[in-house]
DNA sequence: AATGAATGAGTCTTCATTCAT
DNA sequence: GATGAATGAAGACTCATTCAT
């Protein structure tokens, strides 16, 4: 059955989530093993059952949530749009992905940020890496960027979109979908050709 | 003397310049006191002597890391220049900051993101506060720019800029003055009115 | 099973146990937490399971150990017998448990001259409190002691039968009974009306 | 001169008087070198041209201190006076030296329960053992006080006082003469012969 | 004599991890 | 699978003491 299928891995599913709210909060180093047990209601030696240790549990959350996150930016792909067209509705997906999943966002620019990323740069998400790179990739090959690295282009357009995903969140306001249009326009102005 | 006078808080300078070149490479939790006491040469016990704790020490490192950027963004700074002008001079500066300090371009942006900066909000740098912010207040208030809040160009500018500078650092190459200009037009593109 | 239960926490008696050792020979800061496992057959570890700091180990200690002397005291309690009685009772009960229980003797008054003392002057044994208190407090409410104070005829008291303890102690003979009682009467002399 | 003389230990005397007024508060082991003196207003190391460690300080300033106490006990000793007479004299003395110095009392007192008063056991006030002891010592060996043993007497005797004094001091009321006279009754019967 | 920066051994405490139940 | 008591290595930090000035 499927409600046992998604049970089956209840706790496992339990000690990723806790340990994404908890790191949003207190980092990673500020949050033990001990408080991820306690906050997912189960023993900590159950972590192990899971997880091979504290530094495999967050390489795998990483790779788990940022395969949310490509699931969340591939939502409603048409590739019957034009290019611009399906370039907005990515950075609309991604924005909103960030305005609903904040621990995400603030998990993922940590780990970026941390020596995690460099020590593991092969642990990434699949469907990210296979879907979502070669979108831009396309772009930049077909001339409808300007001539720059693909992987200058990413951290740009990621920068920009992340920026103005936390600054909403600490206002703590819900903008229009106008605003987050707004927002993709300076992007795709910016990287354009011509 | 001259040589006295650099000498004067020697050690405390040897202490943020180890905790910088350290955390650069092993992140906040993976550097310990012990090893920041032992590359900077100095005894366990003597951080204690400029430093309250390990917090205080990463957050003045902090501010004056950040101090540091906006003096060297601030460098040249002339006002016969236009707007424009003056823009593409403080990015380029900022960029070769980056370019010539990348421990402290690793370490603010794992600073940025870490729960420091959200514990600490006012510890910020002075001359970045007083003097870089607002020229870009300046810039939307009398429409060079799009309308957007300054809270949300700046992390715009500096995503683009980081992803630049952490993209050439990566690639261990010595770059032209022409390609960071090519940056920093990609990034003007795409906040200037009209 | 008796043993079962008498084991139940056998790890936190022995870790209080040991604590009382050392410290009668060490003093407090003289008494290392590693030095406490060690001697207690238990990883340092292990004694934060039971107590949340070496300050509260310390107050816990105290409670227990003032727990026990209140214990001692009120041993073969007997209603029937004269206040005269009871209180050479009390006496004796409380001077063969100094005797029996030298360590206890020492950390007792070592606590009590310490600021933890003032610390906590909340935290006591309650059956001292509840018990031990207000059998001397009736006596000098129905006239049976000089008209003193009750906290000053504790102190007198117990002033009295740890000197004498703590001589009998250091000269490491054992006394008759007699030699209790005669102590006694000293102090009994000494408050008893007219 | 008299004040030159007075003056020529003055760092000395700020060291002892900042030790024991810290101690009162603090405890041993929670009173720092570097608060020491700070509090006396010298350098850290200023402190050990005068004792040569940390533990040599308290060892001298208990000596001090105890001889303090006893040149106060002995004030307007007048051996024209009854045996009785004078061992009241020595009581209130030995009270109002409490009441006038409570650093004293509590220093004292925390010295002796401490491993300190174990290990210099030989290190103690000349003028009180020459002097103050032999007084007690010629009253039991003339039968004034019941036939007990001198070191048992001693802290008899002081506990009472101490108890008392700690109590007003507490209270932190004034007592008149007749309430100390009270208290030194209390003694006197408990240890008078008959 | 006096200073106070510097030392580093030693302390309390945390926490990832294990394992008997 | 699940538990959580137990472990002990490792960390931050303190503080008595030294010594160049």
């Amino acid at each position: 059955m499927n409600v046992q299928l998604e049970d089956c891995h209840s706790k496992r599913r339990a000690i990723l989530n806790s340990t994404l709210t908890l790191i949003k909060d207190y980092g990673f180093h500020g949050t033990p093993m001990s408080q991820i047990a306690k906050h997912a209601h189960v023993a900590a030696g159950t972590i192990y059952h899971y997880f091979d240790s504290k530094e495999t549990l967050i390489v795998e959350l990483y790779v788990e949530t940022k395969e949310k996150l490509a699931e969340a930016i591939l939502m409603n792909y048409d590739e019957t749009k034009t290019y611009k067209e399906r370039f907005f509705q990515f950075m609309i997906n991604q924005y909103n992905f960030y305005i609903n999943n904040p621990s995400a966002l603030v998990f993922l620019e940590q780990y970026l940020n941390s020596p995690f990323a460099k020590n593991y740069p092969e642990k990434d998400s699949p469907l990210f890496l296979e879907k979502v790179i070669p979108f831009f990739v396309f772009g930049i090959e077909n001339g409808v960027f300007k001539n720059i690295d693909s992987r200058l282009l990413g951290p740009t357009i990621k920068g920009t979109l992340v920026a103005a995903a936390n600054f909403r969140l600490a206002e703590q306001m819900i903008y229009s979908e106008e605003d987050i249009i707004e927002v993709v326009q300076i992007i795709w102005d910016g990287i354009k050709k011509q």
